[in-house]
DNA sequence: GGACCAGGATCTGACGTCTTA
DNA sequence: GTAAGACGTCAGATCCTGGTC
């Protein structure tokens, strides 16, 4: 089958090609008669304008590329919805691919967007610690979102993981707790090691140590937490904290604990990270720091249609402070 | 910044434009040598494909469109996942849309698909049962999931919504139950109507009788399961068994029981649908009705790939078994 | 009557790639 | 291996037409 085509509807309303393009993209310099009548031919007729052909002419695409890690994890599905709400306002699409945490598959991922001339990029950089790909040789704006990356990008915005640690720490000393853990993330994100360092610097000050066989690391899954949570507390007895990575785990987190017939809060504190929208239903529903990811990615997309059209937009660097939220765990 | 393109590689190669095309797509009737060397060149001059100049021309476009309801949901996630595994093995790429169960929008969207040439699209019919919208006649292989349509499709693939009801009522007849009750999804669609239709059967072939009032209907989250829960269970105290549309909603029910002081399973039981990957961590874990979400994206984008490549493929319509899967609740 | 003008439509060509000869 | 042209759209320049001074 074919597509209609400008030339189609030139012929039939018996006018340019060029005069049916004016009319179709509200140009000015054309009769409301004309545009009007063009336009209805072209709606009788069916058409839908060819993108391919529109961007290589005029250069211009109204898509942004988004790449994340897990498209299946609601905590990154949230601030796609922000990101969307964002750039929906303006008209423009989103092409969200994910990377699975692969630095080779973030790189080949990065080239289709760049192929196909996406006006700008949002990215998690998969294993930011390691991550060494130079988004700002790319070509295309770019801005960073939840984890900082290696390399210098024009702007990020990220949610304040040392803070994060910190607050966490504070809570657990608050409720008199002495013996916290922390179950993370097992690959090099910058997201998890700065909630790790927050969390100790957080426990030091208040004059408690938090050794390094009560810092655990793990697949981001409730199952893998799961796994590692029960491994964890029928070792150690005096644990009456955990400190988790996100919310997800802390699911599974919480679970263990229940199978092993500990009770939360009594004999053992469990905090979550990101606020989840699923977390606060959980028996018990979870305490845990609240991340606004819906906010952080609307205003990341927003700053980048600000980029994308004044080219001299300045860096911006935005950290958000996370929220704790105390509910049953 | 410009790109490179075809013709600045040429003339770096002492080549035609029309050599470099072959060499970088790997085409015959060229020499080793030459494509090699082209291809070297190519890579350090950083050359990336304009994809748009190359669809208009050769009028191939390795992506798929796909619309689902909405991104922030595991259930869907899960099916994305399958569509993206399927459709990778193939090097194409999935331009994944939400059109938040809105008819305008879902049109709007499938327009942008078209407009974007896209080789197939994956659709889930946004309230399939008065949705009007004529998939066949945009010119695209198409493919509908999860849900009917309202209109012949080439191809569906759905999971047997009347059988989930049916098992639904099964089990709970076997555990003794006697006053049943449905909390389903307030929208149009037939994957609802059937799951009530199914379990309405499967009572009555029990003779046992679905009363009208003991159908309700609210939105698709936890929060609004919760408070259509909360009100119904403080009313309606005989109900030993509640059918839920989702997993995420029998997460609030779950929750809106707790808060009541209701004993799970020992006062009422309750089953879920969809078995979403957290639903077994739950407290109590949730029994639930399995469908095959991966293996349906993934079934449904390799036959939407058999579409493309053949155009004449027969019309396939695949219904799941969906499987009861029993756990504490 | 000629010069000027503005709005409205047309003509030509180019975007970058790939197909055909 | 080359050369020429086409894919569908749109930007830029050009050309009308009729009205004014």
């Amino acid at each position: 089958m074919a597509y209609i085509k400008l030339k189609d509807i030139a012929k039939k309303a018996n006018v340019s090609i060029n005069t049916v393009s004016r009319a179709l993209n509200n140009k000015s310099d054309i009769g409301d008669d004309t545009k009007i009548r063009i336009r209805r031919i072209a709606d009788e007729m069916g058409y839908i304008l060819n993108a391919s052909a529109s961007r290589l002419r005029s250069k211009e695409n109204r898509m942004i590329g988004v790449i994340i890690t897990h498209i299946d994890n609601a905590f990154y599905a949230r601030i796609l919805q922000g990101i969307n709400d964002a750039i929906s306002e303006k008209e423009y699409t989103m092409l969200a691919l994910s990377s699975g945490e692969n630095l080779e598959k973030e790189k080949s991922l990065l080239k289709t967007l760049v192929s196909n001339r996406v006006a700008g990029t949002i990215i998690v950089p998969s294993q930011d610690m390691i991550n060494s790909l130079d988004y700002d040789n790319i070509g295309v704006p770019h801005i960073t979102i939840v984890r900082k990356g290696n390399k210098n990008t024009r702007s990020y915005f990220i949610s304040d993981s040392f803070q994060s640690g910190i607050k966490a720490a504070e809570y657990f000393i608050q409720q008199g707790c002495s013996h916290s853990a922390y179950i993370g993330f097992n690959l090099p994100v910058s997201c998890n090691r700065d909630r790790v360092n927050g969390f100790i610097k957080g426990l030091r000050d208040a004059e408690v140590i938090l050794k390094e066989n009560r810092i655990i690391h793990c697949d981001a899954t409730p199952q893998a937490a799961y796994n590692a949570a029960t491994e964890f507390l029928k070792n150690d007895k005096q644990i009456d904290s955990l400190f988790v990575y996100n919310d997800s785990m802390a699911l599974g987190v919480i679970r263990a604990a229940h199978d092993l017939k500990i009770r939360i809060p009594e004999d053992i504190r469990i905090l979550g990270h990101d606020d989840v929208a699923e977390s606060r239903y959980y028996i018990p529903s979870l305490s845990t720091i609240r991340v606004p990811k819906y906010r952080l990615g609307y205003d990341s997309a927003s700053e980048l249609m600000a980029l994308i059209n004044d080219n001299k937009a300045p860096e911006k660097y935005v950290s958000y402070l996370p929220e704790l939220i105390i509910r049953e765990s």
